[in-house]
Parts: C-alpha cells; sequence; structure tokens
DNA sequence: TGGCTTTTTGACCAATTGGTAAAGCTACGA
DNA sequence: TCGTAGCTTTACCAATTGGTCAAAAAGCCA
C-alpha cells in the first residue's frame, strides 16, 4: 500500500542539492527573492537550468527549503539559553553567539532580513509555529531571572529584539557598516555590546 | 546660451510627480528594487504606464529620486544632534527621534534598509558622499562628550549604529515584531530604550 | 556487456516587464 | 476661440524569466 517510501537519495542528489542550496543562499541572500533568477543560480551552482528543475519543483521551493533549514540555525543560539545558567553569563554568551553568526553566517543573515523587511510572505507560518513558542519560552525564563533579582527590571521582549538587532546588524547593513568603520567592526563591536548588555542588564 | 533653463514644473507636474514618488514608495519598500514593476506604481499612482515614463526616464531614476529625498529626511535626526547641548539629553532625543521615525515613516525605513541590504547598489556614493562625513563629525561631538568627562568610555561609532539598529528594528523588522508582540511594541520600545541608553551612557 | 534507472540537456514556450512611438487629448495664454 | 505646448493613451516591442518536454547521456547492477 503506502509505497511513498522516501527511497534514501543518491549521492549525486545529494551532492547536487547542496550545490543548488548553496547557490541559491548566495543569489537570493544578495537580490531578494524577486530579484534572484533561475538561470543566475544555476550558473552559480554550475548546473543548467533544467537540471536545477530537476532537483526543485520551482523557484519558490528552493526559497522555502532555504529559509525551513535556516530557521533551525537561527534558533539554535536562543535555543541554547539555559534557564539552570548564571543569567548574565547565558545573556552575554548569547549575544556573542549571535555576533559571531553574523560575522560567520551574513549570507544566511541577509536572507532572514530580506524575508521578514517584506512582510515574511514565506516565513510567516514558521514564525508562528516555531519562533513565537520558543520567544516566549525564553522570556518567561528571563522573566524569572528578573524576579529573582538576578538582573535588572527590563521587557524580556524588547531585551531580546535589541540583542537581535545590534547583532545582526553587523551582517545586514554591512555595506553601510563597511563605508562608517575603519578597522574590523567585528572586534570593536563584541568589546561594544558586551559592555552595553552588561551594563544594561546589571543589578 | 545656457538655455538650460530649469523652466519651473507645472502643477500638473508637481501634483503627479509626488503621486508616482509616493506610489513608489509603497511598492519599492514593500518588494524591493527588482521585485517592484513599474505596471504597480503606475496602478498604486493611479496613472498609465507610459504616463509614468513621462515624468521619470525609468525604473531606475524613480527609485533614485526617492533615495535621494530619502537621505536627507533620514539624516535630519543626527544632524540635530548639538553639540552644545547636554549630552545625555541630546542623545536620549536622538534615540526617540529615531524611534519616532520608525514608527511614522516605516517605508522610508524599510526601503532604505532594503537598498543597505542589498550592498546599496545604488546608494554608495550617496553613503561617502553625505552620511560620512556627517557620521565621523557626530563622533567627533560624542568622543569630545566622553572626552570631557559627561558620557561613559564608549566606542561613538558602535554607539550609533547600536542607535540605528534597535529603534529602525522596529520598522523593518515589524512582520516579526507584531507576532512576537501583544500590545503596542513603540510604546515598551520608548521605555526600554531610554532606560537601555541610560544606563550605556551613564559615567 | 546489456538493460534499466537516474540524470542531464537543448529546444522551446507563454507570461511578464521595462520601455518606445506616435497619435490624440487638454489646458491655457494670446 | 484658436493654436500650441504640455499631457495622456493606445498599440506595440524586445528581452527576460519561470517553467516544460522529449530525447540523449550517464550510472549502476546483474
Amino acid at each position: 500500500m503506502q509505497d511513498d517510501a522516501p527511497k534514501k537519495p543518491s549521492r549525486i542528489q545529494q551532492r547536487n542539492r547542496h550545490l543548488i542550496l548553496d547557490a541559491a543562499l548566495d543569489v537570493f541572500s544578495a537580490h531578494g527573492y524577486r530579484g534572484a533568477t533561475l538561470d543566475q543560480i544555476a550558473v552559480a551552482a554550475g548546473l543548467s537550468k533544467p537540471n536545477i528543475l530537476y532537483y526543485f519543483t520551482g523557484k519558490e521551493d528552493i526559497h522555502v527549503t532555504l529559509l525551513s533549514q535556516l530557521m533551525e540555525t537561527w534558533l539554535d543560539p536562543l535555543v541554547e539559553l539555559d534557564a539552570t545558567g548564571d543569567p548574565m553569563t547565558e545573556l552575554l554568551d548569547y549575544v556573542r553567539r549571535k555576533l559571531d553568526m553574523a560575522r560567520d553566517l551574513p549570507r544566511e543573515s541577509r536572507l532572514f532580513a530580506g524575508e521578514i523587511l517584506q512582510g515574511a510572505p514565506r516565513m510567516h507560518p514558521h514564525l508562528v509555529a516555531d519562533l513565537k513558542p520558543l520567544f516566549d519560552e525564553k522570556c518567561a525564563v528571563i522573566q524569572g531571572w528578573i524576579d529573582a533579582g538576578k538582573l535588572a527590571q527590563v521587557d524580556p521582549r524588547h531585551l531580546i529584539f535589541s540583542i537581535w538587532s545590534t547583532t545582526q546588524h553587523y551582517a545586514d547593513f554591512d555595506a553601510q557598516v563597511q563605508v562608517l568603520s575603519d578597522e574590523d567592526p567585528i572586534e570593536g563591536a563584541r568589546r561594544y555590546l558586551d559592555m552595553l548588555f552588561r551594563r544594561v542588564l546589571s543589578v
């Protein structure tokens, strides 16, 4: 009956799907969904356009796949926020991890930013289903720390917003940061943000 | 000889150019440069496509005009930062003005963000010519305040980056903020950011 | 090697899109 | 009111783009 057995993907399938997704990440993050073309992705992947469409049902399929995969990576640092750890250490480590991601995964950051910027047309369900519960959970953890007198009284939601915005800024607005910075911005950012959130969170 | 006299625009010209730019702001900020079409802009403006092209030489012309106009509005709050004023008051007022802009001019914020996100292909010259000098000047002002012992020791550049990112976040990432917020986010943001930068800047 | 499946390609298509040309309409001063 | 400059529209391109299809090529295994 149910013979829709997944039939594990061949080595070629794995390789080519990966090639395509990596190329698509380049192109989508650089030009946005509408600005990216299948031809660009095909060239970047070193495959022909019809071949791309052999592995994905269409442009949107590639984009959605990319966003789904990204979601996991993206939320990971927040998942690691440990309710049983030392509050200040946990939060400052979270800031550091997010800044590391902005430095190491700028394409992913910009892909995400572009999607949200345009109203999250393809990611909205993911936000509600995955991000919201995690966000609420971690807000409760932070609120617990505050109630226990271990952190200054801040609104956990806006605290997290400010962590996201200040760190992702260095990836998403890189073109601007580059114009305005002399030296390596990330190193300065690490020191500055560490100081900033230490001051904000100290009781 | 030089009869390239500007020949002041007629009432119709003024009205239609304004209609077009307003419609284009809607469309460009919602879909990005490549995602926006002249047809969309024409419909939004209530004019025919060829008529749009009577007032602007092309799609890019509209976009560039929009960005140029935006630049002035965008830098205005920073221009108002007064070196002779009280440092803490001046900076907290700057934060408030930026947050007001995120609330009142979200389309402009997103247009700007989209352009930077894609590497500022059309705005890079403006950034170097207009933003950079102003940025450097105001950084020097802030550094002066710090040297005078009136503010905490912070890197002025990263301070400004953090003001930009935290405030613009509420416009650019509105789709995400909406999913994660119960009440009006801006009011909470005002209180939070006021507290945040007060703590960061206090000696 | 031979035969079957998986992968790849070249040729092609319909829709969209930025843009043009020229005719037609409208407002407004003489 | 009439002519002309300014404005608008209809009809039309050429290029791009997402996507299809059937045939060819390449793997793979007995």
